[in-house]
DNA sequence: CAATTATATAAGTAAATGATTATATTAGTA
DNA sequence: TACTAATATAATCATTTACTTATATAATTG
């Protein structure tokens, strides 16, 4: 069982609506981070930021490929986490809609 | 299905440690303002001003009886919010160490 | 090795947030 | 009606937060 604390910390991490829909994105597939660049349209240190900010609360793992770094979901061992990210909104249309990075 | 957006900004009402202990106690019976403010060991403006956020994003209901503003969950039709606030730790201690408000 | 691509980090800034202190409102009671 | 108790609201302040711009690092390629 976590703490109140432990919890309200993992639930700042996933209340902001770019990194929520980070997860979103990454429930379909892992994604490097130019990928999540283009769908979210936005900066690229914007992004790197907010995905340290998850692997940092141990919500997402990193695994660098040559140039590129790949994050994906890391939720195993987190209960309540898991149940809610799989009831985020599906992100296919977004993520088919943008040609992909390299 | 909600949008990204609006579960971003439920969470966000979660994502701070008092008024996630809040719900927690709320979770056993309701309570009125001052109870709150006794087991949480801080100001009652500081816990009005928390469990207005909580009205307005619809996550409790108030009810005034005489001098007193009893607030209560309301998670009926909130899926996702009701699993999590489910797993919330026990406030029982808490509750039972105090002597109530009036 | 120079140039390019992908990513991270640092610094700065504006806006949002949580807490405090002071004051207002509402209901009960002497 | 005055006084008290419970609660809400307003104003202020310090901190945190998300984003931007600029720069650094790391890998790839010519």
């Amino acid at each position: 069982m976590q703490s109140i604390e432990e919890m309200s910390d993992e639930l700042k991490l996933l209340s902001d609506k770019t990194r929520l829909t980070i997860m979103a994105l990454l429930r379909h597939q892992e994604m490097c981070v130019c990928d999540i660049v283009e769908i979210l349209e936005t900066t690229q240190p914007n992004i790197s930021q907010h995905l340290k900010k998850l692997r940092m609360g141990g919500l997402i793992n990193e695994e660098r490929r040559s140039q590129w770094i790949y994050y994906s979901l890391n939720l195993h061992d987190k209960g309540y986490l898991k149940q809610l990210i799989d009831q985020l909104p599906s992100m296919e249309e977004n993520i088919n809609s943008v040609k992909g990075c390299t």
